[in-house]
DNA sequence: GGAACCTGTGACAAACTCGTGACGCTTCCT
DNA sequence: AGGAAGCGTCACGAGTTTGTCACAGGTTCC
């Protein structure tokens, strides 16, 4: 089994034993290992260590879980940490809504060492192999963004977004290719809590799409999930 | 609370009282339950009657419970019966040591009920659901799943599904080779205790075999038990 | 202060999804 | 062979989801 070399992970946690027993395993395998037992701890320690990997109880004193992951989902939109889920419910509604709010993955209790281990270091792989850069240009099929000048192009041509437009857009490019669900970017988009109607964001891909133009929809409607901007690029 | 169908469990426990107690919960909870009261007896029962999970005691009197459970885990090691300790010791070391041996959970005496079976029902479930790779992309012959982009392949060409099917064949895909009753298959997909007809299953697997084409059937009709997707990969 | 613009929401139609009854075919049993 | 039970498929309607319009506050910029 290969250990990716030297990261750093920390685990989040309120039971002693489950605590003991995940860093018991990830030091065996060589990680750096910082615990937290509360959301607030995690908040501050995931700050201040920048881990490369956390691992986060759903069920917490205190702060939820569902808000802990949001916040750190939410504090550094461009590259944050990959995160995975410790649940001991297995309910695809739960699975779901900690996708929704930004899970990496997730981990069922009880886990055993090797389930532990296969997804962490799966986790630590993608991230290395993902570097993000965040470029000033960004460019997909017809669409192209300049971040620096905060303008849009469609085939070329100047398109004139508002700036929640352009932000969906954004938002939409990054993660290509994958579907986002309407709370999704909501999330991303709004930053916020918003108390915001999920069916606004269809109005405003409406709009984006109206103004991007083209021919076949840039932007598919994945039905009954959410929206994904087709990845024509690579 | 949900009680895993007839499900298997061997307790080994020199200890009349605590012996009592697990029988009568597990055998309340719906569980048949057989019995050994030493490690010679827990690994002669283990081996005749392939119990679905084992609940053991540490402390036994000659053999030591760790090198029973070492046994349990040599004796068949691609697919070894669940173990979960019985221990009064809350010491670090005992729970390492055991998790190092191959436990898959553990419980401190004294333990409640509702903790005993919440473990058991978790434990029968995980082995139950096993290959719980979620990954991001799941192939079977020549069907293909991209979970991130929420899009199904056939062939390579994509397929267009609805979100049921495309759930219906997530679960098949992932329990591929085993079959699936319809009750199964509706409380995977349908969620919860959905009040449907098993026979809708049915149109939604005619839906789906139509729409992934290709000569052979891909999912196949156990008669008078349900659907089973063909294991082709590995 | 006014005009242009941005953005969230309700409303409604269109498109799509999905459960069900019906019916005929196949398989199994006696 | 005859009958029963299991299964595949069709068609349809109720329900849900999505695209779009119109509009009302709110904001920004002259």
């Amino acid at each position: 089994m290969v250990t990716m070399a030297d990261a750093q992970i920390l685990v989040v946690d309120d039971e002693p034993d489950i605590l003991s027993v995940l860093v018991y395993h990830l030091s065996r395998e060589g990680y750096r290992v910082t615990t937290a037992v509360n959301g607030q701890g995690a908040l501050t320690t995931a700050d201040a260590e920048r881990p490369d990997l956390i691992i986060l109880d759903l069920m917490l004193p205190g702060m939820d879980g569902y808000e802990v992951l949001q916040r750190l989902k939410r504090a550094d939109r461009t590259n944050s940490i990959p995160v995975i889920l410790l649940t001991a419910r297995r309910e695809e509604e739960e699975r779901v809504k900690g996708f929704e709010v930004g899970a990496d993955d997730y981990i069922t209790k009880p886990f055993s060492a090797r389930e532990l281990t296969l997804r962490v270091e799966a986790l630590l792989r993608r991230a290395k192999a993902e570097p993000v850069s965040v470029s000033r240009r960004i460019a997909v099929g017809p669409v192209e963004l300049d971040r620096e000048a905060h303008r849009a192009f469609s085939e070329g041509a100047e398109v004139d977004l508002t700036p929640l437009e352009y932000r969906l857009l954004e938002v939409l490019l990054e993660r290509r290719g994958r579907v986002q669900s309407r709370r999704q970017l909501l999330q991303a988009v709004w930053d916020t809590n918003a108390a915001i109607e999920t069916r606004t964001v269809d109005m405003h891909v409406a709009r984006l799409r109206t103004k991007l133009g083209g021919a076949a929809p840039l932007i598919e409607t994945v039905r009954g999930i959410g929206y994904r901007f087709r990845a024509l690029d690579k």
